[in-house]
DNA sequence: TCTGGGGTCCTAGGACCC
DNA sequence: TCTGGGGTCCTAGGACCC
């Protein structure tokens, strides 16, 4: 255990809704919601404002419009976001190389590992804070602590724009009146499970005896929260780790009915994977279908390979052959596929081990509880095809080379279900928020989470669809604004009028407030697109508070 | 108008091997 | 004759996080 409070934890208040207010001033002190704006989206974000109103992430966006109904609802903007996110981690970064994102708007950083003294804690954060909200007009909370668990809970205990920091010594007093869910870890489950224990608080907790702990919970988890009532948490703040899997899902506006339909989908859906899988290795062992039901029944099946691929075409039917094994007779809510045991070197079409030594291999799917017992089980041995070697060898390095990870989804405070996992080994002792140490395989690397979010926003533009069919191809930066590729909030640009974003389309009416982050509010203005055209652009990125508007588009400025 | 989408980790049960 | 482990891999599902 460190014995002194050098783990520091920011997490960025309200933060897509808080970039939106920033770079749509006449949004700035109004409620404000961020998430899918379809009938069936659910709020990512929502502004302090708007949470005054009850609005809260992963609320359905329908329920949160009832409840905060003046609030402005916009369509996710990750490219502005990741800007953001850049400059924030530039700040840590310019304190200390040990910083771990843990998400688009969260990190921890070791100030036990900067070079030189930073000082006092309470400096380190305050000055953090002010670096933050002078580069980006943000406001961050910021909490320091002897560990991970200690440093979260304190930069979540005066949010937004709070400084806590947590001696040794004040350990206790902080962490034993605490309700378990504030403990990350532990969520509605296992507060339920804990409340028939009669575990209330942390103080609770800590009065359980170990095997109750683990025979209720689980080996892993009751371990873990056995020592995090104890604060003992002794987790490496680690600025790598190894992305395990990448894949795409998409929630119908209206449900699927017939196999050609959910097939005709499912490659859409594969072609969203695929290009993640591109950026991670792109090859994969294992291929799991996910397909949701119109009850909200959620079914997985998976099939896996004697040997990673990268063939896109083997890769797309294996989706398609566990898509069918899941079942598409009633009506499907969601597809997903998803890549799992990723590497960056494809099996080539020779495989003498494959071919001359083993027994013939077969990729498996899994039947369960399928109708008429064995499904197809597929050869998994028949020869790569030649013609997607040529695809295998991207450009990594080793099998498992250093790589970030870590996409960040629209940001929710509690959040949902279900889903696969495909373990492999473990990485060692399981800590309390269900992590690994010692080589701590949770950190993502921000600019690949970045990087990840930038190319997504491509998507997030046809993300919202209403129509079933194909999505949006590719970006619609670039295009012309019109009504079908119109989402509130979207950035565009006019030949005279400049930048400003979108309120709403109608056939070739769109009301627009032409607005930056630099300039006062503005008014909402409809134009006719046929007289004035608008063209969809980039987010402008960020612009610290303190430049003029003279000042232009700022770079985004790398970390620091 | 119920319930998104990107992930991580863990567990239980079966197959198979030694 | 019967009985017994441990370990690994795989699958499906659950819980959790942002």
């Amino acid at each position: 255990m460190r014995d002194a409070a050098t783990v520091l934890h920011l997490d960025a208040d309200a933060f897509f809704a808080a970039v939106e207010q920033r770079d749509k001033p006449s949004l700035r002190g109004k409620p404000v919601l961020v998430g899918g704006i379809g009938g069936r989206g659910v709020v990512s974000t929502a502004s302090y404002e708007a949470r005054r109103h009850g609005a809260r992430s992963a609320m359905p966006m329908s329920r949160a419009r009832r409840l905060s109904p003046g609030a402005a609802v916009l369509t996710p903007r990750f490219a502005a976001y990741a800007a953001y996110s850049q400059v924030i981690m530039g700040v840590l970064r310019d304190l200390t190389p040990a910083v771990e994102p843990l998400s688009i708007d969260e990190a921890f950083a070791d100030l036990a590992l900067a070079p030189g003294d930073v000082g006092d804690p309470e400096d380190v954060a305050a000055r953090v804070q002010a670096r933050v909200t002078e580069l980006t007009g943000l406001t961050v909370s910021v909490g320091v602590g002897r560990s991970k668990l200690v440093a979260k809970i304190a930069s979540d205990l005066r949010k937004p724009g709070g400084v806590v920091v947590v001696r040794p010594e004040d350990e206790d007093h902080v962490l034993l009146p605490l309700d378990v869910r504030t403990v990350p870890g532990v969520g509605p489950a296992t507060q339920g499970a804990l409340e028939r224990l009669g575990v209330r608080t942390v103080a609770d907790l800590r009065r359980q005896p170990l095997d109750t702990l683990t025979m209720t919970l689980g080996e892993a988890h009751g371990t873990g929260l056995y020592l995090m009532s104890r604060g003992l948490d002794d987790r490496p703040v680690v600025t790598t780790s190894e992305r395990k899997s990448a894949g795409a899902e998409r929630t119908f506006a209206v449900d699927l009915r017939g196999k050609d339909l959910v097939l005709s989908a499912v490659d859409d859906v594969v072609d969203e994977a695929l290009q993640r899988l591109e950026r991670h290795g792109g090859a994969a062992r294992t291929v799991v279908a996910k397909v949701r039901y119109a009850d909200f029944s959620t079914v997985t099946r998976s099939v896996t390979f004697p040997h990673p691929t990268a063939s896109e075409s083997e890769l797309r039917d294996a989706a398609r052959r566990a898509v069918l094994a899941a079942g598409v007779v009633e009506p499907v809510r969601l597809l997903g596929v998803a890549f799992h045991a990723l590497s960056s070197h494809a099996q080539l079409a020779l495989d003498l081990d494959a071919h001359l030594f083993d027994a013939p291999r077969r990729a498996v799917v899994g039947e369960h509880d399928h109708v008429g017992g064995r499904l197809a089980v597929a050869d998994a041995d028949r020869p790569t095809d030649g013609a997607d070697v040529t695809g295998n060898d991207t450009p990594d390095e080793e099998p498992t080379g250093p790589r970030g990870e870590g996409d960040a989804g629209p940001r929710g405070d509690d959040a949902v279900r279900d889903d696969d996992g495909v373990q492999e080994h473990d990485a060692g002792p399981t800590l309390p928020d269900g992590s690994t140490a010692p080589d701590g395989s949770t950190a993502p690397d921000v600019d690949d989470v970045v990087a990840g979010l930038v190319a997504d926003d491509a998507r997030l533009v046809g993300a919202e669809k209403a129509v079933v069919g194909r999505p949006l191809g590719g970006s619609a930066v670039g295009r012309l604004l019109e009504e079908s590729n119109a989402r509130p909030g979207l950035d565009v640009e006019h030949a005279t009028l400049g930048r400003g974003w979108v309120v709403h389309v109608r056939g070739r009416e769109a009301t627009v407030r032409f607005e930056t982050a630099l300039t006062p509010p503005a008014r909402s203005r409809v134009l006719d697109l046929d007289a004035d055209p608008l063209v969809l652009v980039e987010p402008v990125g960020v612009t610290p508070p303190s430049a003029g508007p003279s000042a232009g588009p700022s770079a985004l400025r790398g970390d620091g």
